[in-house]
DNA sequence: AGCCTAACGGCACTCAGTGCCGCTAGCAAG
DNA sequence: CTTGCTAGCGGCACTGAGTGCCGTTAGGCT
């Protein structure tokens, strides 16, 4: 958003990787500020485009559509998010390390605070770019489901795929609830520290018994006696 | 889809709210049909409009988006939802009221079975399609969230409204869940009884205290000795 | 210096979606 | 039966997204 958008790249840029991401963002760029400046609908691909300096026809090579500009940088997110499963080792809770990957959603978010304000401030006005955010996160949160499906099933469960696909989305809702309330409080405040107690809610919700320090969850009522009680848990701590 | 799709109502149908009904089925029906036969892309409005017999300008006053015309109940099963709602007394735990609402998409998948078939076909092989119903999927999940915002707001919870977002995440993706593996499974099988351990497993996760039978979820681990587990269950199931 | 690959721009086309308007079916009143 | 009004409908024309095609040329490689 402080490059100049008028004129940038007379010559040919994508030759080399680097200038294809280099245009890449100066396309991102350029239509974040003309769709905050002008509106998302207001905003031709015509306007985008001639504002990155290059041809109408350029940009489609760049972007499969209009709305994905909104979300240029959504792949490499997936793919640092990947990384992150590979080099998890198997000691850890898988919620916790999907929480840690979802994480780097946060980080991304807070990386470029002015682009994500605008960007929140369409996908809250435009319904059309509301439903492709939902559909970008659908996305990492398949992702998520598919790690934490494998390693459930690691752990012989019969319901991994079930259990994979509530977790997931149940750290990707506490994640967007944290951006969320963040983007509307204009980006400040410790997100990470929110989402640490937002994913904390989840993790305890969905932990799972991993390996010789078991876990159990007791689900109890008043009409239960404490000797009754006591017996349970023993009988579970052991067994 | 079983009343003839070639040039069928010839005069004005939607002078009466019956008849507008009528002609939004037969568009609806129209759609699933050309869709399943030719595929999304290959079938225009215009196909769609002169199967159900009106003009292509008629078919965008009874829909939105071509792609609206696949979920055309969508707008019923919500209402529906808000009616268990308002419906549920107080008395009963508010993720399983939840639940039941939820329950309410199965209905409607399983009462017309064929049309669910095929458009769990498309939702799989077009990109957009799926896009679209994860959107359609994301505002019943609103309206979950907003019922169990409200009643968690009643009960004094301080985290009301991420727990709200979390556990209507959740119960959304057990639902989905669910759905999708008995529509890949053909539509065969008992989808409620599935549904209900699927949401028995979420119901467990987000229990929440209610009124004079109290109940407290313990997490404890082996590192723990008994006797302070006692003392912990103890203290929480007095205070 | 010269080739050769591929990025680019431009053109033309399809189709989704929208505003506008004229038509008429159907209802209501005389 | 006639007249008038309303609103659903069809058609036309227009914008803009997205795509296939092709000529051009920049820039890397030998």
């Amino acid at each position: 958003m402080t490059e100049s958008p008028r004129r940038a790249p007379a010559t040919r840029v994508g030759a080399t990787p680097a200038g294809r991401r280099q245009l890449r963002r100066a396309l991102a760029s350029a239509a974040v500020d003309l769709f905050a400046a002008n509106g998302y609908e207001a905003t031709t691909v015509d306007d985008i485009a001639a504002a990155a300096g290059v041809g109408r026809r350029t940009f489609f090579r760049y972007f499969d559509a209009k709305d994905d500009v909104l979300f240029a940088n959504h792949d490499e997110i997936v793919a640092e998010m990947e990384e992150e499963f590979a080099a998890a080792g198997p000691g850890r809770d898988p919620v916790e390390v999907a929480c840690a990957a979802v994480g780097l959603v946060l980080d991304s978010y807070a990386a470029d605070l002015d682009v994500s304000l605008k960007r929140f401030a369409l996908t809250r006005t435009v319904p059309s770019l509301r439903d492709k955010e939902v559909a970008t996160v659908d996305r990492y949160q398949r992702v998520l489901a598919r790690y934490l499906q494998a390693r459930y099933e690691e752990q012989g469960d019969e319901t991994a795929s079930l259990r994979a696909a509530v977790a997931a989305a149940a750290i990707a809702a506490a994640n967007n609830h944290v951006l969320r309330r963040w983007l509307r409080a204009g980006g400040t405040g410790d997100i990470k520290a929110t989402a640490a107690e937002a994913f904390a809610l989840v993790i305890d919700a969905f932990r799972t018994p991993a390996g010789d320090e078991a876990t159990v969850v007791a689900v109890l009522t008043t009409a239960t006696p404490l000797h009754e009680v006591v017996a349970r848990v023993g009988e579970v701590l052991r067994g």
